[in-house]
DNA sequence: TGTACATCAGTGAACGCGCGTTCACTGATGTAC
DNA sequence: TGTACATCAGTGAACGCGCGTTCACTGATGTAC
């Protein structure tokens, strides 16, 4: 046996690695085979030993941001403790952070590559439907008060949190682009019904913070 | 001159108008010249005497959204009137509503190519731009109650539609899909502090109104 | 009304290019002796 | 420790294809007489 065991293993992550940072910043069609495989540090014909088709390797650069254990620290300066009481309000700065607004290439691919996913296979759409699923889940923990319509609220700020990311990221006007985070961090904030908002200051806080005090509906 | 004198006119806006259905329906990256022309009953020859490049083209396409005046039926059994005074309620309405999901070809640019022109040039992100800020506009028409948030929620608002549909037409599971619009919807409502909610009833009205009675933060 | 004509809207062959995919091969590797 | 070897990870030429763009041309049009 030729090559270490895991040998196999490893070069096929720094595939799939090249090929989640690539498509995030250029979207599935403006990616070609060989840029991936020179991001791995190889060349384009030994792809296919790898993988079944370039389709196959995008729904599993989908999935993989879930599997990734970097949760805690995925964009610089922000960190989120999944198993701490108020994970909601932490995902929700996270989601709406600079940080994450800037560090295209480790992005929530919901907030990359959405418009690409929803003209792609099933299987892309089903790994992107995951990917929703896990994010609502996080946004439901912890709070029960809301009874029936708990669910409901966790799937529209999910909505609003990816919704914010994709259309600031669509916009020219940087200044613009912070005033509707903060506008959608601030209501996704009061969503959920949370309470220690003052906790983390992760990002321009000043500006946030604009809505605590006014009436919200 | 031969050739009557709109005929210039007509033709393009027919390039302009097959370019927009293929454009929201596959996407940038994936319609060619070729296919616009034909959609204009043209070939593809004679493209480049209209636009300067495709990507010319693109912008234009990406404007001609708020231009078209089709705002009363842009969706079938959708309608909105402007001058209304409850225009908030009504767009949020119909832009959530099970038609403009399934009406990708005459989609609203924002919810079906918001991720193609992140990646793209700085006009056509500024025709984006331009699309959002008129809808933040409509959904702050007739609302002084809330003071200075009265903007930051109307921006919210924008994105959480935006936001909901983009994410609806990625999933694979319809009836999930439908959920998320209802929650989306039920929320926006909320959130612009609007009362005869019972005025209009297009598309699954059952499920919208669970969130009606229940508590909202 | 009929014909000759100038105009220019529209055509389609051609360009260079990069794509996804295939495949015969090369050469780096760990093992056996 | 040193060498011969079988394995198979990785290479790069080649394929057919469709792309955006250019351009010499064709032929439909409204006008002038």
């Amino acid at each position: 046996m030729p090559y270490a065991a895991g040998h196999r293993t490893e070069v096929r992550e720094k595939i799939v690695q090249s090929a989640r940072r690539l498509f995030n910043r250029h979207g599935f069609d403006n990616v070609s085979i060989t840029q991936i495989m020179a991001g791995a540090g190889l060349t384009h014909g030994g792809f296919y030993s790898y993988f079944k088709s370039k389709s196959d390797l995008y729904t599993e650069v989908l999935g993989c941001f879930l599997t990734d254990p970097q949760w805690k620290s995925r964009w610089k300066g922000v960190e989120v403790d999944l198993s701490s009481a108020d994970v909601g309000p932490q995902v929700i700065r996270a989601y709406l952070s600079r940080q994450h607004f800037e560090d295209v290439e480790n992005s929530c691919p919901m907030a990359a590559l959405p418009s690409d996913v929803s003209r792609s296979t099933d299987s892309a759409r089903r790994a992107f439907e995951t990917v929703f699923k896990a994010m609502v889940g996080v946004l439901e923990r912890g709070r029960i008060e809301n009874g029936r319509s708990r669910h409901a609220i966790a799937q529209a700020t999910a909505a609003l949190c990816v919704g914010g990311m994709v259309v600031a990221r669509a916009m020219v006007d940087r200044a613009l682009a912070d005033e509707l985070r903060d506008a959608c961090m601030a209501v996704a904030l009061k969503l959920g019904n949370w309470h220690n908002e003052s906790k983390s200051n992760n990002g321009k806080s000043g500006r946030r913070s604009r809505l605590r005090a006014a009436s919200l509906p």
